[in-house]
DNA sequence: GTTGGGAGAATTTTT
DNA sequence: TTCTCCCAAC
């Protein structure tokens, strides 16, 4: 038995212990809300309530990970539980109950990569003036957020058409259009279908609706205030008949409107559900005074429904938060270098301290000087490790060996081959009616026969691939099958692409694959599935890391984490808050995002505050320091300036008088930029 | 009609 | 660096 009372604060017991029915729990940042859920899962299970008739939504798979994880401390016997995020659930769900709503179970996923080209596609068979049309990062928007919104296309397309002019709006409808179709032809959705097509079960599938209201007694959502409108509709569906839904959330911290979370879900949550219990987690457990007293001036003008000032229980003389004003990007890198190798002299290890950016980009300089100084950090970088060309290659494969209407997976493999480009590829799927399964010597052969003299030597090497495939899936040695690809045609077709050390660093990045695969339960096609839903912040989890390391991340993908040292660089006007939302007249959510990164730290949060900043054509500009840092008051942090005097490498920009005051740089041209690539290993 | 080299542009945030 | 688009060569 576990003694609730004890392990947990008064009110964080209550929520844990509570009797059935709807509950929403506020919980500010710091004041122990995973621990709440947590213990709630495990009363539950304690409790009696058969753990496979739990279902627990969280925002990431890392979230529904770690809660696991925790749980099963606490209590034995809660594996079975259904967590996951909102997608990987829905993508369950349709895999297994999809067919009355015509979802075949073989659907594949598309990933934002995948809906580009599917989306260019569409534009260049459906418009003649490519050029004077919109751009298919456009149109993907248009068709999220009418997906997100619930909303029809031509209603988003209205409402962006009293903001700017559009063009030819019945020819966008009708690309858009034409991509739903070809989502259709491919049986593959995109991560928007997957919430639509949730929901879409829940509400056009009376008996599947009726079973999984039956089966689910309790339903916990995490992160209550990014949900949309779709999700919030989703689990007020699935508890519908129970009455057993734990939402826990802060409209503070919704950080994630522009995917189209609704804070409002949380507010009008007690509305939608009469009789539901409200419960205040308040007190803050993770930083120190002086860290609390910053966030809330950060929020303090704005509008709250409950009172959301931030309580410290950690008392006791601690440092006021550090504001350090830089010269520019460059002085800013070394100086957050100086800081970490500053600290861990002192006694704090790498792994306590975090950097936080508003966008990936930012992240460059500051990496680049870590590795200069020989300072090991571990990255959560723009494109996921599931999203490099290579690991996607060897994907394409392995997804056509076990699923042969792959059609996607074909034309890249195909498109692999010297000489055969888009048009032949599309041919060859043609002619072999739609399906290519590689295990069958008679349509490797079609294929062989089909293929153009320049893809032949490339394909007989990736045939043997193919020829070896079926014994290896029989013995379920999935390893094999990927170094065989690798090794009969894969790695001489990366050596002939790049530089033999970087061609070694993809081909261990492959070899790092093939080990996720073995170690994944329900082999090759769930482990494929799982990488479909998965960031790179989960791959990276599974990955071997050096144990003492920094960490770098955005503050998005920190939501949810803490360190005992946060450090928050650029913050200016421009950056963060971003430009964009400048512009949109969106600080709102710009404000949220920093609060969330204040209230990170734990023991010691260091502000970074260049005066200059880069352009693209490597001229410099002056920034303001960010809104958020002047509206500091002066008392609550200590101010230090870490320049005197513009430094000489700085001179007027020659050639450029657009701007008043602009710095020119001399030039040096940045080195090779690692934004993109993780750093794992080192 | 297709491929693929080469020049030029570009950088919010994520499932 | 990476991605995208355009155009010359096949």
């Amino acid at each position: 038995m576990i003694d609730f009372a004890r392990v947990l604060n008064q009110e964080q017991c209550a929520a844990a212990t509570a009797a059935d029915g709807p509950m929403l729990v506020l919980a500010a940042a710091g004041t122990g809300k995973t621990r709440t859920l947590v213990h709630r899962v495990a009363y539950l299970v304690e409790k009696g309530v058969p753990s496979e008739r739990i279902l627990l939504l969280t925002f990431t798979n890392r979230a529904a990970r770690e809660m696991l994880e925790r749980a099963r401390l606490v209590v034995p016997g809660v594996d079975g539980i259904w967590s996951g995020t909102f997608h990987s659930i829905c993508n369950k769900f349709l895999r297994r109950w999809g067919l009355p709503i015509g979802v075949k179970p073989g659907f594949t996923i598309l990933d934002e990569d995948d809906q580009k080209k599917l989306m260019g596609q569409c534009i260049k068979e459906n418009v003649k003036d490519v050029k004077d049309f919109q751009k298919k990062e456009f149109l993907l928007k248009l068709v999220s957020d009418a997906a997100n919104g619930g909303e029809s296309l031509e209603r988003v397309v209205g409402r962006y058409q009293t903001k700017t002019a559009l063009g030819d709006v019945s020819l966008i409808l009708q690309v858009c259009r034409a991509y739903a179709q070809r989502k259709a032809d491919l049986g593959a959705m995109d991560f928007d279908d997957l919430l639509v097509n949730g929901l879409r079960l829940l509400r056009e599938s009376d008996r599947t609706r009726e079973f999984l209201q039956e089966h689910f007694m309790h339903v916990l959502v995490d992160e209550y205030q990014d949900t949309n409108g779709l999700q919030a509709e989703f689990t007020d569906l699935l508890a519908a008949k129970h009455r057993n839904i734990m939402v826990v959330g802060d409209d503070f911290q919704c950080i994630y409107t522009w995917r189209g979370a609704k804070f409002e879900n949380i507010r009008e949550f007690p509305r939608r559900w009469p009789g539901c219990k409200v419960l205040k987690l308040e007190r803050n457990y993770r930083s120190v005074a002086p860290i609390l007293d910053v966030a809330n001036t950060v929020m303090k003008d704005v509008p709250h429904e409950f009172e959301k000032t931030l309580r410290p229980f950690r008392t006791g003389g601690a440092p006021k938060p550090r504001l350090y004003n830089v010269w520019d990007g460059r002085a800013q890198a070394e100086a957050v270098v100086k800081l970490v190798t500053a600290l861990r002299e002192n006694g704090v290890p790498y792994d306590d301290i975090a950097i936080l950016y508003r966008s990936h980009y930012t992240s460059i300089e500051i990496q680049m000087a870590l590795t200069r100084n020989r300072v090991p950090f571990q990255i959560t970088s723009g494109v996921g490790v599931f999203e490099q060309m290579h690991v996607k290659d060897l994907l394409a494969f392995l997804r056509l060996c076990i699923n042969p209407r792959a059609e996607m997976s074909f034309m890249r493999l195909m498109e692999l081959l010297p000489g055969v480009g888009e048009g032949t590829a599309r041919k060859y799927w043609k002619a072999l009616g739609g399906s290519f399964d590689g295990t069958n010597p008679m349509e490797r052969m079609q294929l062989g026969e089909m293929m153009c003299a320049k893809g032949k030597p490339g394909w007989s090497q990736m045939e043997s691939a193919f020829a070896a495939a079926p014994g290896h899936l029989a013995a379920r040695d999935d390893r094999r099958l990927v170094i065989d690809f690798v090794e009969s045609f894969y790695s001489a077709h990366l050596h002939r692409q790049f530089e033999p050390d970087e061609a070694g660093q993809r081909l261990d990045d492959l070899g790092e694959i093939a080990a996720q695969i073995a170690s994944t339960q329900g082999g090759l096609g769930a482990f494929l599935d799982e990488v479909a839903l998965m960031t790179n912040l989960d791959a990276r989890a599974r990955a071997s890391l050096p144990a003492d390391h920094a960490h770098l991340t955005t503050v998005h993908q920190a939501k949810g984490m803490e360190w005992p040292v946060v450090i928050l660089p650029w913050l200016v006007d421009t950056v963060f808050p971003s430009a964009r939302s400048i512009e949109d007249g969106n600080l709102a959510e710009e404000r949220r995002l920093f609060y969330v990164a204040v209230t990170r730290a734990k023991d010691r949060l260091y502000i970074c505050v260049p005066r200059s900043k880069k352009t693209a054509d490597g001229g410099q500009y002056p920034v303001e320091p960010s809104v958020f840092v002047r509206e500091i008051p002066k008392e609550l942090v200590e101010e230090q300036t870490l320049y005197s005097a513009p430094e000489p490498s700085y001179s007027r920009r020659r050639w450029d008088d657009e701007e008043d005051g602009a710095w020119g740089r001399a030039s040096s041209r940045r080195g090779g930029s690692t934004a993109y690539k993780t750093h794992w290993r080192r």
